[in-house]
DNA sequence: TTATCATTTAGACGTTTGTCTAACTATCAA
DNA sequence: TTGATAGTTAGACAAACGTCTAAATGATAA
């Protein structure tokens, strides 16, 4: 959980995840909805993987990210228990 | 929900919450619980505030910090959000 | 093979973060 | 008013972070 917390921190990394709600997206593709180099977006989307938040799949020479919607539960998860 | 992010980014911090979970305490309680300085503590306690994930209501000299599950309730709706 | 496109790695740099100790403010009790 | 207790503020410092440019790697197409 510790991985997640900190890769959700940045708010660029947010608005990452936001975008593959609607599907997956290669790092191209996410790079050009933001104002960063592309080297600055694939240290986002590392961190992201390394907080097992998203996956990624090779298609040719594109990467193809996903929401790991595992993830996204078990933070589901940990907020409803701070709840209670 | 910028400073609840980075509000949440730390452990000890997130810790504290779950601490509040229980019933309001006060900074020194708070501090007991950890390997921590009071000033440190004290200085988790008000990113905390900042990000209004607790409040605070002074009793004399005890200041008593509550979880605010307003707050709480909005980081779900988020997490939700994702999830859909 | 060579050129090209997609993406990552390396290395640098300024900023933010978490921690500490020392000093300060606030409140209560004698 | 003085002393003790609760908590914060100030200032320092190392470590982590987000960004960049330049160079490297991976994969395809000619």
């Amino acid at each position: 959980m510790d991985e997640v917390f900190k890769a959700l921190k940045d708010p660029t990394r947010r608005k990452i995840l936001q975008l593959l709600k609607r599907g997956s997206m290669t790092a191209g593709e996410i790079a050009e909805a933001f104002d960063i180099s592309k080297p600055s977006i694939s240290h986002h989307l590392d961190l992201l993987k390394r907080a097992d938040l998203i996956t990624v799949e090779r298609r040719g020479q594109f990467l193809h990210h996903h929401l790991n919607t595992t993830v996204v539960e078990n933070l589901l998860a940990w907020v409803i228990d701070l709840k209670e």
